[in-house]
DNA sequence: GGCGTTACGGTTGAT
DNA sequence: GAATCAACCGTAACG
């Protein structure tokens, strides 16, 4: 898991086959954008292939957030409590109910909607394994009943939230000694089909539910898709809390960049140290900040399509983000205004190339 | 030459 | 615990 590995990419750039890139990148590609540079040129610099870049800056506008999709998982079930407390409800009010009925009666009653609606067989199966026995008691009634769901749709924010945010116990995170653990990152709301959806990736939840945005003080190392909900207050610098470490000098070993600037709104735990790999380690940011504090910090970077904002951190003001679409006088490198060269150069550490070499 | 799209091989996490 | 599935990833290639 903590292994260094990577490819190498035509344009000389290392990633890892099937892994976002780090947080630092994806940044720098929709910065590099802001400042009007172009795509291919933003390829060249970070040597990112023009297809990524293209990908990212295209979330980003639709979005408003650059970070990655949640990886793996499952779409939420559909048979959740309440529709299972529909169906059997459906069931004792008209034991001869066929499955088919129980399904359009989730609808007509707006339990369910098109799009999550259980199927006729995994009404069949609810009916046979959930409510063949209506004697024993429900396993849901018996719990704490969750919060209402009705006409609940892939499209809202599906109640994905870990038994316990808290869940400490996740033994899959291990915690990395001398990797700075970060917080808020837990209980990340999923919902579907789109992961990419500002609240989602930006871990808004952070603003509904403290208690989640500070669960991850506990030690509790935030998964990759979590980043969103990382709360940067709890690591006031990327090395603040063992200096330099290995993973924050690889990353700068194998990813040239000026990570003393971009480690200050892109902190090191952005890349959980179980997500890490050699070559991604290291700052990585929450200049995506969801914490309830971004807006009172630093710069902010806010989005013109979503009206998001988005944690700037330390970002110097000529790295306000514009909206490229809407500058309309997008300029080729080479024209590139003195302003940019130095806002590049002396915010990141960038040497601009131009289109030709 | 620039850029959007897509096939591909890969990773991840829930079931 | 392994297998499966479906989400995501970035690259490379195509048009």
């Amino acid at each position: 898991m903590e292994q260094t590995y990577g490819e190498v990419n035509q344009l000389g750039g290392v990633f890892v086959n099937g892994r976002p890139l780090p947080n630092a990148i994806r940044l720098r590609i929709v910065e590099l954008a802001q400042l009007g540079i172009r795509p291919c040129d933003i390829s060249r610099q970070l040597r990112v292939s023009h297809g990524c870049v293209s990908k990212i800056l295209a979330r980003y506008n639709e979005t408003g957030s650059i970070l990655p999709g949640a990886i793996g998982g499952s779409k939420p079930r559909v048979t959740t409590p309440n529709v299972v407390k529909n169906i059997r409800e459906y069931k004792q009010g008209d034991p001869g109910i066929f499955a088919w009925e129980i399904r359009d009666r989730l609808l007509a009653d707006g339990v369910c909607d098109k799009y999550n609606v259980p199927s006729v067989s995994s009404i069949s199966r609810i009916l046979r394994n959930k409510i063949g026995n209506l004697s024993q008691p429900n396993q849901y009634e018996n719990s704490k009943q969750p919060p209402p769901q009705s006409a609940l749709s892939y499209n809202h924010i599906y109640p994905y939230s870990y038994p316990n945010a808290m869940s400490p116990t996740g033994t899959k995170m291990s915690n990395a000694p001398g990797v700075p653990v970060t917080a808020g990152h837990m209980s990340i709301p999923r919902a579907w089909p789109s992961a990419h959806t500002v609240t989602n990736i930006l871990g808004i939840r952070a603003f509904m539910d403290p208690a989640a945005a500070i669960a991850g003080t506990e030690g509790y190392p935030p998964k990759m898709e979590d980043w969103g909900s990382v709360n940067r207050t709890t690591f006031p610098t990327a090395h603040g809390v063992n200096g330099l470490d290995k993973s924050a000098i690889d990353n700068d070993i194998k990813y040239p960049q000026p990570s003393s600037t971009l480690s200050s709104y892109v902190p090191a735990c952005a890349y959980s140290p179980s997500n890490q790999y050699g070559v991604y380690s290291g700052p990585a940011g929450s200049y995506v900040t969801p914490g309830h504090h971004w807006q009172s910090q630093g710069t902010a970077l806010s989005h013109p399509a979503s009206g998001m904002t988005m944690h700037g951190g330390e970002i110097h003001p000529p790295l306000s983000f514009k909206h490229p679409s809407r500058d309309g006088d997008r300029k080729p490198p080479s024209s590139l205004i003195k302003q940019q060269h130095e806002a590049l150069n002396g915010v990141h550490g960038l040497s601009l190339p131009t289109s030709s070499p």
